[in-house]
DNA sequence: TAGTGGTCTAGACCACTAC
DNA sequence: TAGTGGTCTAGACCACTAC
């Protein structure tokens, strides 16, 4: 059933199973039980171990979940698999805080050389430009600024940003981000910017600057993020055994 | 040979085999070769799977290499494996640029309040710190102040600190650090600081505060760093599948 | 070519869950 | 108690290395 050409690189069974695996994950729902180990491994014709390694790989990705003496099940929405560092709303919820959002601009721009570039788009092409101030139990927090391509989400609107734009890119538009490479600055804020966060502009703030990828390596969005240097403060726990843990924090 | 105690947690014959290893990966030296699979799943009287699967856990911990066809190695010095963000000197080469130091103070005081709650010891108790102006290509890059427990470092001397302070820990004591928590906030710098790193008081600095722990969540060290925002920037690449790399960054 | 790690098999028994 | 994942066995054959 699975193998396919001949001079194929990975060709191992452990990887077939794994599209196989991808397959059943892709036509059910999240949280949801797949058959057993036994099942599948007698269903696809290999061993037990063998289908274990395959179900392993895809729960260090992040794909499934197992619980003993119950099942292996799908994992969370994949919008959630990129820590704190992602998630502006995962944040504030994993501080107690109640985030919300505030839709300062949203146009349809055409991308200038630089956007074009970061975006991997033509020059001139769409894009669905937006800012957001973001709160933290009501008081400012941080002011986004988000490109993303205008033909990757057609009908977006005002309404769609009021929170995770990971929850929405993936609810309406089955889009994920699998990597995301950050970039930090301390700077000060100019005038406007300070005003919109309700500080002075002799504040420093982080700068966080992010570029989302899909799993082909193509870029999602582009967000450009200012944090209070007063309110908030970027935690990062590296673990050398497990998956380094990266998490914002919020100073009180 | 390897079983201990009966009422004991996680014992499993793999988590037993990884104590056999740990001895064997501490009394060899770095990049030396083990005995084969088959070799010590004979010694052991355990399966070649059992013993592959508690290899693999080191593995992922970077304590072991494997080579096809070849064999297992132990890894390189564990200092190395907590990515960029420990080790000023690797970001630095990394970058193609030259690192070195210029120790400004070193001295054994006694440990405040705050200090000693930072490095899990008695009030009062015998600390080491030393301040360090970090240069790239002769360029001041960052200031930083460390705080070790004396009686962990006995010796450790001004001329030990002119690179990397894990390398000295590893190679002279045998401390290295398991995990670390960095806390990164953005600052204008006092006057003192911006006169050692030769900026105007006014150009926002990354503070990164960083905890070391060993394999036993016990502090090896608490250092305090100021990273020159018009040079120094920070890149953490989240990847969803693999782990997550942090690395530094030079802004040109 | 001998020795090594890489993958896979077809079982076994245990620990846990859900009923 | 039936079914699930967790661990382990004692082999097999393949791919690669180092000589």
């Amino acid at each position: 059933m699975l193998r396919d050409g001949p001079a194929h690189r990975p060709s191992t069974k452990a990887h077939d199973l794994r599209i196989g695996l991808l397959d059943l994950i892709e036509s059910a729902g999240v949280g949801e039980r797949l058959p057993s180990e036994r099942e599948l491994a007698g269903r696809w014709g290999v061993a037990r171990m063998t289908l274990r390694k395959a179900i392993e790989r895809l729960i260090e990705e992040g794909r499934l979940e197992r619980r003993h003496g119950s099942g292996t099940y799908t994992a969370q929405a994949p919008y959630a698999r990129l820590f704190g560092l992602s998630s502006f709303t995962e944040d504030m919820r994993q501080r107690g805080l109640t985030p919300s959002s505030k839709v300062l601009r949203l146009r349809k721009v055409r991308a200038s050389t630089d956007a074009a570039s970061r975006l991997q788009i033509p020059v001139g092409e769409d894009v669905l430009r937006f800012t957001r101030l973001r709160l933290a139990d009501g008081e400012p927090m941080a002011l986004e600024t988000v490109l993303i391509p205008s033909a990757d989400v057609p009908g977006l609107s005002t309404k769609d940003l009021a929170g995770s734009i990971y929850e929405v890119l993936w609810d309406r538009y089955r889009i994920s981000t699998a990597s995301a490479q950050t970039t930090i600055t301390p700077v000060l804020p100019d005038e406007r910017s300070a005003a919109a966060l309700g500080i002075p502009s002799s504040q420093p703030c982080l700068h966080i600057d992010m570029t989302d990828l899909d799993n082909r390596g193509r870029t999602i969005m582009v967000a450009d993020c200012l944090y209070r240097g007063d309110r908030y403060e970027l935690t990062i726990d590296l673990a050398a055994p497990a998956f380094p843990i990266t998490k914002a924090g919020v100073r009180q």
